[in-house]
DNA sequence: ACCAATTTGTCCGTATGTATG
DNA sequence: TCATACATACGGACAAATTGG
């Protein structure tokens, strides 16, 4: 241990409960403590801590939400791996509190979005393309609902970040990939024929997955991006403005549809 | 005990903490309580919630964790807006526990890189040029410490990153921006002459900002960043292996030497 | 299906340190 | 300086849920 300069960080400063999620923060990105294991009941971590219990359990509460620890069926407390979406749902918080504009969006999907397809390509398993097909399939059947296409859109996505074999690429794309969502909903919901140029679209990036045709499948990256920027222009919005009041709109604007016709 | 079929998802099972948490938060994402309003006091929320000020304290530290409520200097409770960096340590550390490669980190870091320069060249202002230019200097004078310049390389590309105007491009490189950090500290370390090469690079990176030359700046963005592979493979490493495994075994070797060097 | 032990969820009362006026 | 209000921390308690015999 240093004895002497700093005299004390003053560690008393730090309140008990964050040091308790510090330290078993520390555990677990060490790997002493593995995804799956248990942490131990309560009354082990007061006793190994030195601490009252409603100490320990305010420090377990940091950890929780995060996801770093998570309790199994009968709530005893296990090391979690935190997964993408338990993340993303609070960085798109994040994002909508920081009102983004569609543009933002916009350009942002393009760059991760041509990025991603390039990468597809080099390594796309028969098995992926097959899953990619089949969403399309899903698409197809479902276009009438542009909830459900917003969904599969966003599945289909999901699929071509899987076929990068790039995880952070997967990941940078994460936080947006609900506001993504939420957008393209809007825009597949208003704009007739939508959902069709949406499929075709889709259709042909697995085209050129399959025939191994970079140009062309950037081409229609580009050319699917396009549409959607003009559908949502289409619908009267403003690039600049910021997202979250667009879809604060689109929500009100539903709910007193479906007010009115329940009445 | 519920003696028929599912009838209702047991409601009284999400425990008291988890609801007040949600309570709290609904009143902050619906925008009902604004970033920067006191939250009121502990004994307040007791009252407004009708449970035990323990149970408070849990739901209250479920959000600071996200950054969705801060203690100001007083320690009282204030709603905050979750910022970038608290997401991104969460984050970074499940890249970590995913285990990506150097190589998916060299891929999405070229994609977002070029990306932010194109768009940072159009929006570039003389204050943020100015400020690249200081971080080149600090970087010259502290080229002698890997961990610094390590540090200083992360500021220049977030302030590019600023440049580009662009927040939601801005969260997609967030992730990884800490291992940037730590592999830039490794590679500057072991290559000789690799912190010049960098601030080199740097200096034609604002180069062709001024000049507005599209063209230049993404040529130097890949020397840059082929550099930095180059580096990374000069040290014996594996382009596919595990990220934190490396990190892990540089700092060890770290801290073995550190040992020594104190004996 | 019942019972006993364990564990979590919740509550109560109290003491201490610290920031503010 | 003193008083007050508040967050932090502690100890003890009981009910409800879960586990394992």
């Amino acid at each position: 241990m240093s004895q002497q300069g700093e005299r004390f960080p003053r560690i008393s400063n730090i309140p008990a409960y964050q040091r308790v999620a510090e330290m078993i923060e520390q555990e677990i990105v060490s790997g002493r403590l593995r995804p799956g294991e248990a942490l131990g009941t309560e009354a082990e971590l007061v006793k190994q801590f030195g601490v009252n219990r409603s100490t320990v359990r305010e420090g377990i509460r940091l950890l929780e939400q995060g996801g770093l620890i998570r309790r199994d069926p009968s709530r005893r407390l296990i090391v979690g791996l935190p997964h993408y979406d338990k993340l993303s749902t609070r960085v798109s918080r994040a994002l909508i509190l920081h009102q983004v504009s569609f543009l933002e969006l916009w350009e942002a999907t393009m760059a991760l979005g041509l990025a991603t397809f390039e990468l597809a390509m080099n390594r796309a398993t028969p098995e992926l393309i097959e899953r990619l097909e089949r969403n399309i399939a899903e698409t197809e059947a479902a276009k009438h609902d542009p909830a459900r296409v917003g969904e599969l859109d966003g599945e289909f996505h999901i699929l071509l970040e899987e076929a990068s074999g790039n995880r952070v690429l997967q990941l940078a794309r994460e936080p947006s990939n609900m506001l993504i969502y939420s957008v393209t909903e809007l825009v597949v919901g208003d704009i007739s024929h939508g959902a069709e140029r949406l499929i075709q679209a889709h259709r042909m990036l697995v085209q050129s997955l399959k025939d191994k045709d970079v140009e062309l499948g950037k081409l229609w990256t580009r050319r699917h991006l396009n549409d959607w920027r003009k559908g949502f222009e289409l619908g009267g919005r403003d690039l600049n403005q910021p997202l979250d009041s667009v879809l604060l709109d689109a929500t009100r604007m539903r709910e007193s549809a479906s007010r009115s016709a329940a009445e």
